[in-house]
DNA sequence: AAATATACTGAACAGTGTTTATTTTCCAAA
DNA sequence: TTTGGAAAATAAACACTGTTCAGTATATTT
């Protein structure tokens, strides 16, 4: 009987050890991400780079689309990071337009893990079996509680919090990823140089547009 | 010197039969994007369905991307082809309507294609030797020159075409890219059922909106 | 110290895009 | 009609990818 303090304290520290050398995956995987790109990202390469077996990752993920699916959440960590940084007006609208520049900020210093979060498909693949997107959530709610507080004191047109969260978010995702796969570029005589502004007037003109 | 016509007559056979490989290749293409998947398409299997060896199809492209983008270029057409077909009204708001239903549908009615056309990055990398974007050309001109229309004739708020172009494209594309790649699902509490009516609601609105 | 459970890895499988040396096919001149 | 040379097609290989599995090394328990 005396024994079971001593082995909990073993199972313990190999859990410990555990969430460790996933942490030590994930954090190779978001390195080489911001540092080389998304698609220098392979099992070999991570192997590599933590000095282990490829075999070794699948002892801890049962496929890339799982191990992408925890790089994405600590991707959103720092999205929510800089949310809580930056939105922190009274006014409500005045904080919608601190999150879209916080947004528009974001995929433009994060251009790859940006794509991994809101555009790459393999990290949802594992949402089959998850049933729910967690990683997203507190980013989601922060924006749909904050539209719901903006309809709520009628400072926007919107009547459904829902459609508002979507249509803002989608009107920013739109501009920002038709850009970041390059379709903005070489389409119409808009120099590449003057799309950001292009992209940044939009989404101030849009603001102004759902004012109520 | 009798021999030049005959000459230049099978030259111009082989630029015919040479276009026409081309062609089989990108239908081969399309088709497996349709049916199958845009996953599915790869050059060992588009070879086996034209039965030709792989090897082969690198006499008629230089890599994979350069028949993207051809496949790319056939996806667009028929974009453009239902845009001439659904678009008649004329009132230039209802035109734009009109091409904001032809849009989303497309999308739902092809949706790989719609991902090759506007979400996937393989097909844009041969614009670096391009230098200009044909593809989408017809179909954005069409966007274009209806929001000159409407701004000319005062239906829109928009003072500027370029950003009503992009403001309305992206609203629509950011809409659809995110539902396409699985980021409205389980997001929030919208049933997946629901979420294509809550698109068409968004976007409606936002026509709602940006009317003068 | 021996037995057992855990952690790790080398090697292989099946797939990918792509290249090169070789073979087959085609056409024109001898 | 046969032969020489160009053009077209290919088999085989290379360097990758994600993933699996049999076997080895390490750690823990008996």
């Amino acid at each position: 009987m005396h024994c079971k303090p001593n082995n909990l304290g073993i199972i313990e520290r190999k859990e410990r050890e555990k969430a460790e050398m996933r942490r030590r995956i994930v954090d190779a995987a978001v390195q080489m991400i911001v540092e080389e790109g998304y698609e220098k990202v392979s099992i070999r390469n991570i192997a590599d780079k933590i000095e282990y077996s490829p075999a070794t990752i699948y002892l801890y993920y049962k496929d890339k689309d799982e191990l992408l699916y925890d790089v994405q959440s600590q991707a959103f960590a720092t999205l929510a990071e800089e949310f809580r940084e930056k939105i922190n007006a009274e006014d409500p609208f005045k904080r919608l337009e601190q999150l879209a520049i916080a947004y528009l900020e974001f995929s433009r210093q994060h251009p790859e893990l940006y794509d991994l979060m809101f555009i790459i498909k393999a990290p949802m693949n594992t949402l089959v079996e998850k049933e729910k997107w967690e990683n997203g959530d507190p980013s989601y709610d922060a924006l749909h509680g904050l539209m719901q507080e903006c309809i709520e004191k009628k400072v926007v047109k919107f009547k459904d919090a829902t459609i508002a969260t979507l249509s803002v978010w989608g009107f920013a995702h739109g501009l920002i990823s038709l850009h970041l796969r390059g379709r903005c570029t070489k389409v119409s005589r808009v120099p590449e140089e003057e799309v950001p502004r292009v992209i940044a007037t939009a989404i101030d003109e849009y603001l102004e547009m759902i004012k109520a």
